[in-house]
Parts: C-alpha cells; structure tokens; sequence
DNA sequence: GCCAACGTTGGC
DNA sequence: GCCAACGTTGGC
C-alpha cells in the first residue's frame, strides 16, 4: 500500500465539506508530476488531506475509493482524476513548522517541492505525522 | 500583498 | 532545442 498527500485550499474546498459530503472526485489536477502520482494511487492507498494557504497542516486522512479515471472537468484529454473518502480526522491538525522540526521529516516532498499537490509520502513518514497528531 | 520556486509557453 | 517571459502556487 502507498501514501500520498493531497493539497487542498480549505477556502475551496475544506476537510470539513469533506466529511460531510463522505466522498470526493479529487478533480482538477492540471500539473503532470500531480496527475501521474494520482494515477498510481490504488484502492485502499492511505492520504494524508492538507490545507494550504489557510491553516498549513494536515487535518485528517483519507482512503482511495475509486482509482483514476478521465477527469471529466478537463476540457482537454489526459487528465485524471480519483475518489477519495474520509477516513478520520487528527486528534489535532500537524502544522508545517511542526513537520519541518522534526529531523526525520525534513526529506519530506511536502517541504522539498512545495508547489506539488499530489505528493507521495513515505509509510514511516505517514506514520511520523500521525504520531505526532496524538502526542500530548 | 509580496515574492521565491518552478512549470509552461512561445519566439527565435 | 534554448531560454526569456509569463503564470501559478503557496509560504511568509
């Protein structure tokens, strides 16, 4: 199973609506590096949801439900898109500077290519990140 | 609101 | 095929 994290606005599109939706097209996606590691994730692949701009942490994770297909909010052909479902909010958010404080996360794609929205993360990263959101 | 990083576009 | 110009993302 891989692990990935996807970025997200939370003033378009929030965890919140998220949750209460109980699934999401992940559409939109119109850079090659995003589009090509969303089209790795597979069924039951674990990701980590971030906000960006406002908030700068990870908020919850969820499971890929659906693997790709054409995405249908593309006006040209080769674009993809998955289907993403909640799986379960932090206890409490990780924040960016969190993350870049802890020395085993520094390698983080999330910290080294920070314009990347679907990014893939390691097993011992995603499991760091969610440690951390239970610690006291 | 600014700017760095970086991807894309288009002229040559 | 190179590279300058431009656009976008996202942290600060």
């Amino acid at each position: 199973m891989n692990h990935w994290l996807v970025k997200t606005e939370p003033d378009v599109y929030s965890w919140e609506r998220f949750v209460k939706e109980g699934r999401a097209m992940w559409d939109g996606v119109r850079n090659y590096q995003a589009r090509n590691n969303l089209m790795k994730m597979k069924k039951g692949d674990k990701v980590l949801f971030y906000h960006s701009n406002v908030g700068k942490e990870v908020v919850g994770v969820a499971v890929v439900a659906g693997e790709h297909y054409p995405d249908p909010t593309a006006k040209e052909p080769g674009w993809a898109a998955v289907d993403l479902k909640p799986v379960k909010e932090l206890q409490r958010p990780v924040g960016l500077d969190r993350i870049r404080s802890v020395p085993g996360l520094k390698d983080m794609l999330l910290l080294r290519h920070s314009r990347l929205s679907v990014i893939p993360v390691a097993a011992a990263e995603f499991r760091a990140i969610l440690r951390i959101s239970e610690a006291a």
